[in-house]
DNA sequence: TAGTTATTGTGAGTTACTCATAATTACTGG
DNA sequence: CCAGTAATTATGAGTAACTCACAATAACTA
């Protein structure tokens, strides 16, 4: 059969093309990590360094912060921190999406933007806060998913 | 006069009051602390170490985060994590208020819950997510403060 | 194909905490 | 008011998650 349906393959020529169009080289590395990440959305940095060894076999630990780093203020990379968790990547980036943690077992989901635009984007300050320019507001849910709902909590 | 207008003074009798309440020793280290994050809001471990050694010198780091992180589980403080900050604490627990943080300089504000009761509350689940229960629900503001704005960026 | 310089690799260092265990000290009960 | 017994706090060591400086490498470019 010819490519009459543009597999979803060549995810590393996106990417590729991603890059240069921010100016910035495409290397292995880059590529292996963006799509390790967008495998697994919510990949730690180490998730991301297990990933690599497998096609990059001597990568280091800190050349993955280096990378994931830059890939963040590339804006190729969306950096989530929750609460008693390393930070975690995604390459969801485009739709303000919101993000829900399981407060007993630390499971992440993705929340789409209930309002489509940022939902009160227009803060109401308390008195005598000095007001700012607000960016963006991120929104994190926390509460309690099916799975540890159901389960005796076992300690 | 009589006690019509319960000065706000005895700061450090309602903390006890608290404690007690709560079945919690009364010491004070703790009145201390709680003091020192009811004056400066937004403030972080070491901010209370260096606040405490005014008055109980020999204090150390760890018993405070010791304290802090005790405080926060009994539920008389509250404890916020920013990006790219140690986290920070503040007393006022009650209202389910947000925060601003300016990105060029990581100062603190308050917001005031715009709907009253927590915003989105009910989560749009992405496609493919597992719903959760959801208990609350924070918002986090980034945008710039207007010292920030009006500086030329000296670096 | 060589040169320039953005990336990556390496090793050490830091920040923000956590843990185990010993020493105190706040609240009983007498 | 005094002793007893936990709950707290102090101490020292240890850890997780990064960050930094600098040397080595490899992408682009001319």
């Amino acid at each position: 059969m010819t490519e009459t349906t543009l597999p979803p393959a060549a995810p590393s020529r996106r990417w590729a093309d991603a890059l240069r169009a921010l100016g910035r080289r495409v290397t292995r590395q880059r590529l292996a990590a963006l799509s390790a990440i967008e495998a697994s959305p919510h990949a730690t940095a180490d998730d991301v360094v297990q990933a690599l060894r497998a096609e990059l076999s001597g990568i280091t630990v800190q050349s993955v912060y280096v990378i994931l780093a830059d890939l963040t203020d590339a804006g190729l990379l969306r950096r989530i921190e929750t609460p008693h968790s390393p930070a975690r990547y995604e390459t969801r980036i485009n739709d303000n999406h919101h993000h829900a943690v399981c407060t007993s077992c630390g499971r992440i989901e993705d929340v789409d933007c209930a309002v489509g635009h940022a939902p009160c984007l227009t803060p109401h300050w308390s008195s005598g806060a000095q007001p700012m320019t607000i960016q963006v507001a991120e929104v994190l849910y926390q509460g309690i998913c099916e799975a540890c709902r159901n389960s005796p909590p076992t300690n």
